[in-house]
DNA sequence: CTGAAAGCGCTTACAG
DNA sequence: CTGAAAGCGCTTACAG
C-alpha cells in the first residue's frame, strides 16, 4: 500500500508538503499540488486510518451502542441503526455498532481506547448502567431514549407523554368511554422502558380528565402469547370499546384476533413506526415513533458536538419529538 | 488518559518492559510484572486503538457491508447483522457496520484505509459489484450469499437449491399435484439475486421428474400488493392445492388471505428464519434460512485466514447449509 | 511557498 | 531479565 511517503517521493516534493496539498491546509504552488495529486491517484493512495487517528487524535468513527434483549419484540432497530449509519456516513462518519450485552463495558472499551469519536446510545433505560461510562468519557454521547437523568448528554426521543395524551384523545373524540390500553410487558418497565409508565401515566391523567375509563395492563411481547392476551383481554372487559396499543406484538396480534371474533365495532389506535405499520398491513391509527429520524437527529448532534469547540460547550439539550397521529390507510 | 509511558513510570520499569509485561510475550521478573499490572490498574490504561494498530498493522476490526434496499423486505437483516457483531465480539473483534449504498466504493475505503482486518459481505449478489474490490484487497473478506464467482473469497449461504427440492417433496408427500411457488419479486432477481431462481429452477426440475405441476411466479415485497397478488393468484389456479413460498412478504400476507377465502385445505410450505416464523405466528412448515448461523460461520472462518497464515494458505470454501425443514407450530 | 523535524502511542527486534 | 531505540504512517508547528 502506498504512503505518503510514496506520494511525496513521486511528486518530488516533501511528505509535508505532499500532506498539506492533499489536506489544502496550506497554499501550495499550483504545480506541486498538481503533481501531488497525480500522484496519488496513480499510486491509488489512501491515509492510513489508524496513523491519521494517532496524528489529530480524530477517528471519524462513531460508536453505536445497541441493546438486544432475547425476550423483546424489536422491529425498529433496524430502522434506529439505518438512522444512524446513514447519517453518519453523509457527515462523513463511519459507524461502529457494539451489540454485547455488557454495554457498560463494551462502552469503556470504545471510549478509553479512542476508538471512535462520540457515541449513540440506543434503546436507553431510565436508569441505565452505561451513562455513568459515558459521562466520564472523554467523547461527547447522544441517546435515543429519554433516561432518568439526562446530566452530560444530548438525548431524543419521542415524545410518550404526548403520545399518551394524543391517543386517549383520538377514541374519547371518537365517542369512546371505556378503553383499554396494552403497554409493554412488564419486564421491559422493569429492565427500565420508563418510556411504558410515561405513556400510560399520561394517557390515564387523561382520560380521567375527560372523564373516560381507561384500563392499563402489561401486554406480552411474543406472538402466540400476545394473541391469548387480547382474547383474555376483550373477554375480561367487554365494555371496552376502544384499545390503545403501545406494544408492537399485540398491534402484530390484533387483527387476527378481531378477525375471528368479528370485533369491526372495536376502535383501535397504536403506537409504532411507519414501517411496522406498512410490514404488518396494520389498518389502524398510530402515533408514529419514525425512528429513523430519531438516530438521524442524535448524530446530527453529536457530530455538531465534536467538530465545534463551541458547540461542545452549549447546554445539553432534551429534544421530545412531538406526537403525531397518522391515519390508518383507507 | 494514561498512555503506556505513564504505566511504565509508575511501574519503575521501561516502556518496553511495560507492554511486554502486559501482552505476556516475554518473561518478566514477577515484581516487575506485578508492580506493571497495578500501575495499569490504578491508571485505568487502556491501550489507544489508533497506536495499536499502527504498530501491528491489525485493527482488531472487522468490516460488515450490509445492502439495503427501500423495495426490498429484508426481514432477517438484524438477524444476520446479530450473529456477525456477536461473534465477532466473542473472537475479539469489533464490527465497523457499513450501509452506504455504493458498496464498492465503501469496501475500497474502509479496505484501503486499514480500518479493518478482513470483511464479510452480507447479501451477495450473483455479479455482485463488490467482489472485484475485495479480491483486489489486502484483507481477507468471507460472503454470506453464494456469487456467481467464488474465486478468493469464502462463500455461506443456504443451500437454497436444495431447498427448491425439500419444499416440493414435501407437498408431493402430501399428495399434492399441483403447486403454486411464490418467488421473490422480479427486481430481486435483477438485482442478482441468483437464490431466487436457484430454488426455483430446481424446484421445477424436481416437480418435473415427480410428474408434478409447478406454476412459478413472482410475488411481491410491499404489503398491500402482497395480498392483492396472493388472491389473484389463487383465483387464476384453482387446482392448485400447494403453495412454496420464497417470499418473505407473500408468507406474512398469506394467513390473511386464505382466512377470508376459506382456503383451509391449502398446504404451504415456506422459506424464511424461525425469528419470522415466530414474529408473524406462521402456521406452515418451513426451511429455515438461520441468518444467524451463516453470520456466525462467516466470521469464523473469517478471523481463522486473519489470524492463522496456515489458514491463509488453505484453499477457499463453499459451504452451503443443508435445507432443513421445520415442522409448524402445533 | 517549502522542508526538516518532532510527536501521536504503541510494539518489537536488538543489545546487553 | 531488562532498556534504549527504531519504526508504524500520518499531521503540524517551527524555520527558513
Amino acid at each position: 500500500m502506498a504512503t505518503i511517503g510514496d506520494v511525496a517521493a513521486a511528486a518530488g516534493v516533501s511528505r509535508s508538503t505532499a500532506s498539506y496539498a492533499l489536506s489544502g491546509k496550506r497554499s501550495i504552488s499550483e504545480g506541486a499540488r498538481r503533481r501531488v495529486l497525480e500522484a496519488a491517484e496513480a499510486l491509488g493512495y489512501t491515509p492510513n486510518a489508524g496513523a491519521r487517528a494517532l496524528a489529530t487524535s480524530q477517528t471519524m468513527v462513531l460508536g453505536l451502542l445497541a441493546r438486544f434483549h432475547a425476550d423483546e419484540f424489536a422491529p425498529a432497530m433496524t430502522q434506529y441503526i439505518l438512522g444512524v449509519t446513514d447519517t453518519a456516513r453523509d457527515l462523513g462518519y463511519d459507524t461502529l455498532l457494539v451489540t454485547e450485552p455488557d454495554g457498560a463495558g463494551a462502552l469503556r472499551r470504545i471510549t478509553d481506547s479512542r476508538m471512535v469519536d462520540g457515541v449513540v446510545l440506543l434503546n436507553v433505560a431510565h436508569d441505565d448502567p452505561r451513562l455513568p461510562v459515558l459521562r466520564a468519557a472523554p467523547q461527547p454521547g447522544a441517546l435515543v431514549g429519554l433516561p432518568g437523568d439526562c446530566s452530560g448528554v444530548d438525548v431524543f426521543d419521542l415524545d410518550f407523554e404526548q403520545a399518551g395524551r394524543v391517543m386517549v384523545d383520538r377514541l374519547h373524540g371518537l365517542g369512546h368511554r371505556e378503553l383499554i390500553l396494552v403497554s409493554q410487558p412488564e419486564h421491559v418497565v422493569e429492565r427500565g422502558g420508563a418510556y411504558v409508565w410515561r405513556l400510560r401515566d399520561a394517557a390515564l391523567e387523561r382520560a380521567r380528565r375527560l372523564g373516560v375509563r381507561l384500563h392499563a395492563v402489561y401486554g406480552e411481547s411474543r406472538r402466540p402469547a400476545a394473541e391469548r392476551m387480547l382474547g383474555a383481554l376483550l373477554d375480561a372487559r367487554p365494555g371496552a370499546t376502544g384499545l390503545l396499543l403501545d406494544n408492537e406484538a399485540a398491534a402484530a396480534a390484533l387483527p387476527s384476533v378481531t378477525r375471528a371474533r368479528g370485533l369491526e365495532g372495536l376502535s383501535v389506535v397504536g403506537r409504532y413506526s411507519a414501517e411496522f405499520a406498512e410490514t404488518f398491513a396494520l389498518p389502524y391509527a398510530y402515533v408514529e415513533l419514525a425512528p429513523d429520524r430519531l438516530g438521524e437527529m442524535a448524530v446530527r448532534q453529536l457530530v455538531r458536538r465534536i467538530e465545534s469547540a463551541q458547540a461542545r460547550a452549549e447546554p445539553f439539550v432534551v429534544r421530545l419529538v412531538p406526537a403525531e397521529l397518522t391515519s390508518p390507510p383507507s
